[in-house]
DNA sequence: TGAATTTCTTGTGTATACAAATTGTACGCA
DNA sequence: TGCGTACAATTTGTATACACAAGAAATTCA
């Protein structure tokens, strides 16, 4: 009945962290926190340690919790790791779904069509991680799962500049993924693991098109005066 | 210079859990530890969060700390999931490893290899454990780690019957597991990716197969009193 | 004037006391 | 005797106060 007001740090703080409200690299004040958060700083200090073991944060010796920063080493090594991740995930979710788990996707998948109808890109942001972690919790792997968190965190954060569509057809890509997360239903529901493997893959490649474009922009006409955003990026 | 009691508590648990001198699904009493670690129950309770996040136990809610339990559903899991985590890290050490890594990668195999001469399966299976945390290491894939950790907390946890050899052609499959991690450290510092992952996969067949053993034991002759230890297994 | 040391400020780490919740037990009632 | 309820005991969750460490600023001495 009541909110807990912890739960509703730990959910309000991952939230901002996803949404890059608080920036990757940000310091986080303990006592500023447990003020805000209405909770004294015991509490709060064991929501930080639960979010620095699923990544969100992390934590120095006497020198409190930052958000987890997005280097570019980082980067390269998120690109390399997606895949192999993403479509292991994808194949075990067919495999092992249930009817309930599948039925929660769907109902996400509604929230992120709705958020897409809308054109609200922090929403959509927010909705295509749950589904995606939906599709983690389907596949019942207790091993694998914290690597996926891991990878949906940056990728959402990174991701909050494919939902906002700079071109028109830039918004198509935004159509193309939704579509994409139907046939992944689709495919999940049947059982078909090579198909929805198949689905998640191009999904990637749709996502990582857009994101390595955003990482490495394209090049500023040279006889512009100095870029200004180029690191911005990271 | 003082060793902090912290952190000493920390890896005590660690070791006391990986050695399953406290066992899969145990209760883990918060002032009874904090009690024989001289720490109050604010830093115990911070060390058993970061256990959590690790995978090492379980909290419930107003229910407190279990060590992680090995059903037989996980432990499914981990035979399905091993080979893919393990043969990705392996590619990746071999890519980035440094020399320093690698210089600690020796020294933990020495270990080991002493442990073997001492014919001690306790702190064999510590350092096998020590041995592939520092291959993830050398992977310096932030992605992976967790999963590589976590399967490595239940290998190791089952790995304590590898160590404990019945019949001498057991032990022969230690020397075997040995000479394999002596190539692996020749592949990984001559940077021979696709080598390290057949030395890896072979190194998880024999592996597998004394752990399968053990989960699927051979049936006891059918003309013999009731099986005594076949529920053990788990 | 510059460098080094001391003090002060800010913020984290730990301990203890208290509040809330869960579980076990005993008692009463059907 | 079986079941339900209430109470007690144990265990977890939270708040507050204090101790300690790191960094910044200011003062002193060369």
């Amino acid at each position: 009945m009541k909110p807990s007001p912890k739960l509703t740090c730990l959910q309000d703080l991952t939230h901002r962290i996803l949404s890059t409200e608080i920036a990757p690299g940000a310091d986080l004040d303990e006592v500023a926190l447990s003020e805000h958060y209405g909770v004294s700083r015991t509490p709060l200090r064991e929501v930080l340690q639960r979010l620095a073991g699923e990544g969100y944060v992390t934590l120095s010796e006497n020198r409190g919790a930052k958000v987890t920063s997005m280097d570019l080493a980082t980067m390269r090594t998120f690109f390399q790791t997606a895949p192999l991740v993403y479509s292991s995930i994808a194949r075990l979710a067919a495999e092992n779904r249930t009817d309930a788990q599948l039925d929660a996707l769907k109902d996400i998948q509604c929230a992120f069509a709705g958020a897409v109808a809308a054109a609200d890109p922090a929403e959509m942001a927010m909705q295509n991680h749950r589904f995606h972690a939906q599709i983690g919790e389907m596949a019942g792997n207790p091993y694998l799962m914290p690597s996926l968190n891991r990878l949906l965190i940056d990728h959402t954060r990174l991701g909050h500049v494919f939902y906002r569509p700079a071109a028109p057809v830039e918004s198509m890509a935004i159509l193309k993924a939704s579509q994409q997360h139907d046939a992944m239903i689709t495919a999940i529901e049947a059982r078909e693991a090579a198909i929805v493997v198949g689905i998640t893959l191009e999904h990637w490649d749709l996502s990582r098109g857009r994101l390595e474009r955003f990482v490495h922009p394209d090049p500023l006409p040279l006889d512009l005066s100095p870029p200004k955003e180029a690191s911005h990026a990271v």
